[in-house]
DNA sequence: AATGAATGAGACTTCATTCAT
DNA sequence: CATGAATGAAGTCTCATTCAT
């Protein structure tokens, strides 16, 4: 299970100098903005030279082509996201709240990164690789926690990764209702506690044991 | 929640003779395979003729455009996939069973069907609105189905339509995993197993009851 | 010694009724004059089409490429000015007339057909492949009728693929001169006299016999 | 016939001390390499610029463009291969020997620097003025000898001009094949043989005298 | 004397769509 | 109902050259 970029991934060009950072951020900020709301297919390079006030041909001095720029936000878009997370449930006294903190600053997060959302789900058709390196990065490492959390007897036995996969599935899919079709659905509130119910219910150890290291 | 095609949706023009129909069905078929195999915007429209075997300008007597065949490649994918699953549900003695069915079954029938679980997900890019009907769709029925079972304590309470997206999620998220990256994934059958003790965990009603008409 | 077009050579594509037919020799009409005037770099595509008077995007129904078209007017030369040749060479009495009436055909044919002399010459730079086949080509034929000849005791002993070469070098360097830098040179008769003195003198067997295969 | 570089060549730019001689050379040298193996228009500045070392800017302290340092390539050799040339045939005791060494001098020549040859035919089609001069230069010079040589009556009468012409056209010739397309070629020794021999007939007078001085 | 980031014009090529037959 | 040649807009990418440091 690749859970580092795959050797084809992180090879961008580039000036190193400090203007050269600059203008690169600036670069990776507007091809977020333009993937992110007009599609992979439908963004050009000269609409992203041009919301980040460069010159089209300044673009090529950063990424190879525009799949390599899409490939570097995608990158991009995993660490920040798994810091996010990491971050957010550090303080969960149990598997349980963590997973209803996690999935509720998931979908805040995503609210206010619109973009990422969207992006990392079109990877699936622009670079497949990336792609699957996003997600089984991001369920390796939530299944780390898990198999930990099975060992402790907090969660019901069971392929972890399978569970992370699982658990990641319901976030995603509740985020379509309520970052994409957001017109007229419940609150999030309710829907949150429907799925953190449905969540709990999925992990927690069946009541008459089984889960308690045991076995 | 628009559980019909958009009106936007199914208008699509052609002959109504049998050899109309023949071509159209050809069309649809050539259609599913270029999307399926090289995505939306790679496929290309004489690619699509060539393996129907038919000339250029055949194609847009039956489809206004390359955005209209794939919408109405996605509804008859829906169509096709929802009778599938019912018919395998059929049988099944209770919900629980029900989602250990078809939770199966979904992914068995994705499995033979490469090309529609990519274009269904694609979807989302290439025409927003047809892929928000189809989960839209799929889920109301499914929650009509948990929201009958929730009525006879089967399950657990709670916001059925939220509770249908989060089992969809599960089992699109599975599909990743087996259907896109299959290459060193542990066999389906034992993976069946963890989603399935998740899944019924997750919708069983809690042990004490609460799932019985009470609260 | 290659005497076949490669493989590589050949295939364009393209329609075959009459009305494609038509447009194709527009297009390699076009390409001559411009690849003549302006050199395969300088020449782009769009003028090519303009001057065939068709849209850009018909050129590539016809040939894949800038490149293809290129050798595709190549190896059309290459037909071109070997017809030309036998038949001027046809009636000659003896090598040594072919020769001279060979040379001249040549300078006037290339006088008239402007661009095929250029064309030729660079296709060394746009395709070694193909400027290598026009040779070898050309040089084979030549040979073979040079290798007669020795048999006959026309002409001097020798490998006569280096005499052909030779010959062919002394034309075309000729042809700088009167084709290319024709400012203040002497009249094209002058040269003739001198270069036909030359050539005979370079393969008429030494006066005391060394031909002696026959005579 | 013009035998001194056009006023438009030799202005390069560029400073005059020790350090900026050290780069001008090491720039001429990298454009060397590059413009024989990639040819002139695959050629870029910037791989120049990267084979000598320097940054990109640097160029265009030592040449205006693309163009001038391609024609200072092509003077630079011109010197180079008439100087290499000059002191091959220096001892030869005749005419006819000095052709046979000077052929051979030639064809070695270029095979030790096999850039040369293309850049000089290359540059019929990047800067035909400099090609002019190159091969102008060359048969003046060589035309020279040759009136003297037929005033000695050592070969045969005509034009000097075109007979130097054919000369270096058939050195050329034979450079395509032996340098060129050196694959399944006969030995070099045994074209020489061949190419001397036609050379020789070519330019010596005719047996029964008519160089003699005569006229 | 040198650097190297930035520029921007321009080229090739693709492909959905049209239309005369 | 079918054909397939033609269209032309649009987009990616390259690269010679400039300029502020």
């Amino acid at each position: 299970m690749a859970t580092r970029p795959p050797s084809s991934l992180t090879p961008e060009t580039g000036p190193a100098t400090e203007r050269g950072e600059r203008t690169r951020r600036k670069l990776l900020g507007a091809a977020e903005g333009e993937f992110g709301e007009r599609g992979f297919h439908h963004a050009s390079i000269s609409s992203i030279t041009q919301r980040a006030g460069v010159a089209q041909g300044t673009f090529y001095l950063y990424f190879r082509s525009k799949e390599e720029i899409f490939r570097a936000l995608v990158e991009h878009m995993n660490r920040t996201m798994r810091r996010h997370l990491s971050e957010a449930i550090a303080g969960a006294a149990s598997r349980a709240e963590a997973e209803r903190i996690g999935l509720e600053a998931f979908l805040r997060f995503c609210r206010e990164h619109e973009n990422l959302y969207r992006i990392v789900m079109e990877s699936q058709f622009v670079d497949p690789e990336a792609h699957r390196w996003y997600f089984t990065t991001l369920a390796s490492g939530y299944a780390e926690r898990l198999r930990a959390a099975q060992g402790r007897g907090e969660i019901r036995r069971g392929d972890p990764y399978t569970q992370a996969l699982a658990l990641i599935g319901v976030a995603f899919f509740m985020g379509k209702r309520h970052l994409l079709w957001g017109d007229d659905v419940p609150p999030l509130e309710q829907a949150l506690e429907t799925a953190t119910a449905f969540i709990q219910g999925g992990i927690l150890p069946p009541e008459g044991g089984g889960g308690e290291g045991a076995r």
